[in-house]
DNA sequence: AACACAGTAGACTTGACTATCCACTGATGT
DNA sequence: ACATCAGTGGATAGTCAAGTCTACTGTGTT
C-alpha cells in the first residue's frame, strides 16, 4: 500500500462507519474490533477526525462518534488530511527546489500525471460512494 | 509524496543518470551532489540497484556505475522494487483478509482503480521516457 | 451521591526507515 | 611495489511513525 498506516486506518474506519449509515453512533471499541485496528490507536485517529470536523463525539454512557455532516460531503481527501496524509500538488520526485511547468524537473512529465490522478481520486471520492459501492472516477491508461 | 524516501531517491538518481545517456559511467559522489542525496546513503541504494540487475558497477580508479541494460528496458517498477517499494496487487485499504472481485471489501471499488493505475504507471514508464521527457500513460478522470 | 461508561489527553515504548561512519576489496596509474 | 581511487559491507546512531498505557473529564444510570 502506498498510504501510511494511519491514513489507511482512518479510511478503513470511516468506510466501516459509512456502511452503517450516516446517523449511527459508534463506540471506538466496537469499531476497532470490526476493522482490526488497535483500539487505543484508533482512538487517537478518531480524535483527529473530530478535530478536523469530520466526526462529532459524545462522552459518557451511551456516547460514541458520529459523522458531523452528510456522507456525500466527506471526501477521502478530508479523511486523509486529518490523518496527516497530504499529497503535495507541486512536488516531483526529483525534488531540487521548486518544480513547476516553466522549470520542470526530469521526472515532471511522469510524475505530475500520477500525482494529479491521486489527488483527484482523493478529492472526488466520498464516503457516500463507499456506502453505495460505486466509483466516481475512472483511470484510463494508454491514450 | 507518497513514496518512501529510499524509493524517491532511487528514482531521482536513475532519472539523473538516464538524462546523461545510457552508456555513461557515473561516480556516486558526483551523482550525490547533482541529486542532493546524502552520498553514503545513495551508495547503499546504488548497491541495491546493482543487486537487482538494473546497474553494473566497476571498482577502482575510473570506476563507477552504469546501466546494465538499455533505458527502455528499465521500468520505474524495477527501480522502485529494488528500493524496497512494491505495490501489492490485491490489497485494499480495508484489509480484512483476502479481498477480490468475488468477496470485495468496502473500499474495493474506490481503491482497486487507483491501485491499478499506480501499478500501471510504474510498469509502463521507463527511464527512456525520462530521457525523452515524455509520458507513456495518461490518466483521464471523470467518465 | 456513587458508579460505570466512553471519549480526552499526553507520556511512554517500540521498531522500521533514514542516515552516517569506517575498515575492506579490487582496479588503475606512477 | 605503492598510492590513490571507487565500490562493498557491516556497524552504529538518529528520527519519526506506530502502537501502548494510564490517569482524567464529562455523561447517564441507579
Amino acid at each position: 500500500m502506498f498510504l501510511p498506516q494511519t491514513a489507511e486506518y482512518g479510511l478503513r474506519a470511516m468506510a466501516q462507519m459509512a456502511s452503517r449509515g450516516a446517523g449511527v453512533s459508534v463506540r471506538t471499541k466496537d469499531l476497532a474490533e470490526q476493522t482490526q485496528i488497535p483500539a487505543h490507536y484508533l482512538s487517537k485517529i478518531m480524535r483527529r477526525l473530530v478535530a478536523a470536523g469530520v466526526l462529532e463525539s459524545e462522552k459518557g454512557h451511551g456516547g460514541g462518534f458520529r459523522f458531523a455532516r452528510p456522507l456525500h460531503r466527506i471526501r477521502f481527501a478530508d479523511v486523509l488530511e486529518a490523518c496527516g496524509f497530504e499529497i503535495e500538488p507541486n512536488r516531483c520526485a526529483f525534488g531540487l527546489g521548486q518544480c513547476n511547468l516553466k522549470n520542470p524537473c526530469l521526472l515532471h512529465p511522469s510524475f505530475s500525471e500520477l500525482n494529479g490522478a491521486i489527488r483527484q481520486w482523493a478529492a472526488k471520492t466520498t464516503l457516500q460512494d463507499v456506502a453505495d459501492g460505486t466509483t466516481p472516477i475512472r483511470f484510463v491508461p494508454g491514450a
